[in-house]
DNA sequence: ATATAGGCTGAATCCGTTG
DNA sequence: GCAACGGATTCAGCCTATA
């Protein structure tokens, strides 16, 4: 268990198993506690008691797309009410996964929009070794698809952007996860041998997912926990999570799997960061400091050339303002990083005025 | 032209573009009278601002009168409308085909769903060559998701599995296919030398789902004709196409293009080969499979140590990068293999990591 | 003629902080 | 809340120009 001393979260049972209907026990959860949101809602419509086809005396004579549309709706009232549950306990900065197969996935996508999420990305699990079509009747269904949406549109979102571009040996991660299906000694059984669990998701898809959209200390909610494969790896990845799941035959699973459980050390979770996250250097500073003096003059990539003011502007013809709004000026260019743009002269060679930048902030840390 | 005997084949406006709005002149045709229906449909971008590459370039955006609902209820609408035309004029052993992406597509499976339709598979379009992710906020937006559905529960349907199986050089046709963008010589342009359409499908799409899901002499119709794909590979494939479309431009590209085409040509079968290269294996993908744990030492051939991290980075000392780049800067050399260079320890022995990414290749294969 | 380098482009819901 | 502004951000493939 960890401690907590954030207030909302003092309220919040983190690192537990609920027992119950998620959509009830959600409603009883407070206002933007969480961080994220990890679902992965059942599809069948046949097996969930609490799915019903509408009153309608119409329905015994009506043809099979009207039966379907049914139950539909029935599918639809329900991913209605447990999203918007899920929408009222996320943060405003928070965001939400859920997972579905070509059965549920358009109703779920079509509503997350109708309630105002905002769609980021949807990803594509392919599994690496999915189950063959045996009849050859249809494709072989070797991927599942995953949404990804922030609470509405303009919202922040956590995205680690250079850790994932690390795990993919250093180029953009894409909407497309090749990923083996859950098997071997990851796929927990029960006391008969057993599968536990029809659909145990793997843990590397939920690695994936946590390390790209959370950070450590972030409270992780999943409504369909079955055996708990986002608590685990929340768990690994030193994330808060809880767990709502309302068959007893898999909390059991979910706990002892849990138990076994243990966080990677700490600086193992400590993830590559942006450059954005470093700390901001006026360019004023290495003209106060020496490091440049006023009427120095830098020169563009082009040739172009600028001189240095005493407040740190610069000056080229009748172009004067930032560094980075005199490269625009003079590149015509929308935008322009002056750190990379603009070099000075030292021993006969150009060099970028970032380096020192990057001197400064060596100093400071 | 073709000629046809079968009755309802005379009134059909075999192999022309029909020039209007496709809901009106759908439901001008007769009803029960083709077999497949390819529809591209606008996708409802929802696009704000302008967006500039990192090299201050513009994006060409897909900006088109054609592309702007004011809500997602006019696009519902519209979906639900264009659809039951369709509907209406298809067989009942015919089938339909939609593509979209995230911003659609979960509307439109909604709707086939609604009206009835039976879906077969979701199919992803995994592009090789996708437009990267700019701004570093999201995952490389790199697929797109077609629909392929049936007319009803239980209706029957073409599906052509030994040739796709042949296709996919002798194993099962997977429900996510590999294929470029439409570029080069295929993206045809204008007068101007302009591209002639914003969202040209490439051939090989068109190929691989004509071939899947209907027989030589089936009526294919796609009611968002742009620049004709869905027609050229119908007339390569000797299959009967109709084409809708109501831009003007738009059609007399699609009619130059048309009459250049021949019956049987091989170029589209051709694109859809995959080049067979060694995979790439990201080191991060032993983290995220728990093959190595996050926190775990690694060893160098001359002792040195790395700490694991938990996005397939490695740690030593101060040093922070790739199994590659830490290798590297530990041994004072330009460039390492990381794979050969790093050992993990198993039963008292070191091992090289690379054995583990040749466990994942023996995966893929 | 062949290799290499540089330019261009693709269905994209693409910034965050300070004042 | 809005405006201003600092400054971070790209992959594959094809085409053209140069060596």
């Amino acid at each position: 268990m960890t401690t907590k001393t954030k207030p909302e979260a003092a309220r919040l049972p983190l690192n537990t198993i609920l027992n119950g209907d998620c959509i009830e026990l959600m409603r009883s959860l407070p206002e933007a506690s969480v961080d994220l949101i990890f679902a992965d809602p059942p599809y069948n419509l046949q097996l969930r008691g609490d799915l019903h086809r509408p009153d309608n005396s119409k329905v015994d004579a009506v043809d099979d797309a009207w039966d379907q549309f049914g139950s539909f709706a029935a599918y639809d009232r329900f991913t209605r009410d447990w999203l918007a549950a899920a929408r009222r306990i996320l943060k405003p900065d928070g965001a939400i996964w859920v997972i579905g197969s070509y059965h549920n996935v358009f109703r779920l996508g079509a509503e997350l929009q109708n309630q105002g999420f905002w769609i980021l990305n949807d990803v594509v699990w392919r599994k690496s070794n999915p189950m063959p079509n045996f009849r050859g009747k249809r494709l072989t269904n070797a991927h599942e698809t995953l949404i990804w949406a922030s609470k509405g549109e303009g919202a922040k979102y956590t995205f680690n952007y250079e850790a994932l571009k690390a795990l993919n040996e250093g180029v953009q991660m894409r909407s497309d996860w090749v990923l083996p299906i859950c098997t071997g000694h990851e796929r927990l059984k029960n006391k008969d041998g057993d599968k536990a669990h029809p659909t145990q998701k793997p843990e590397a898809l939920l690695h994936r997912v946590l390390v790209a959209t959370t950070k450590p200390g972030d409270v992780v909610l999943d409504p369909f926990f079955g055996t708990g494969t986002t608590g685990a790896v929340a768990k690994m990845l030193g994330r808060d999570f809880i767990g709502i799941e309302r068959e007893a035959a898999y909390r059991e699973v979910a706990e002892a799997r849990l138990a076994k459980v243990r966080k990677f050390d700490k600086s193992a979770l400590e993830v590559t960061q942006s450059k954005r996250a470093e700390p901001r250097v006026p360019f004023g500073q290495l003209v106060e400091r020496g490091m440049l003096r006023p009427g120095e003059m830098l020169v563009g990539p082009g040739g172009k050339a600028a001189k240095v003011r005493a407040d740190g502007t610069l000056i080229a013809d009748d172009i004067k303002g930032s560094i980075h709004q005199v490269g625009a000026a003079l590149e015509g260019a929308p935008s322009c990083n002056g750190w990379t743009y603009w070099h000075y002269r030292r021993d006969g060679k150009n060099v970028p005025i970032d380096v020192l930048r990057q001197q400064i902030r060596a100093e400071m840390s």
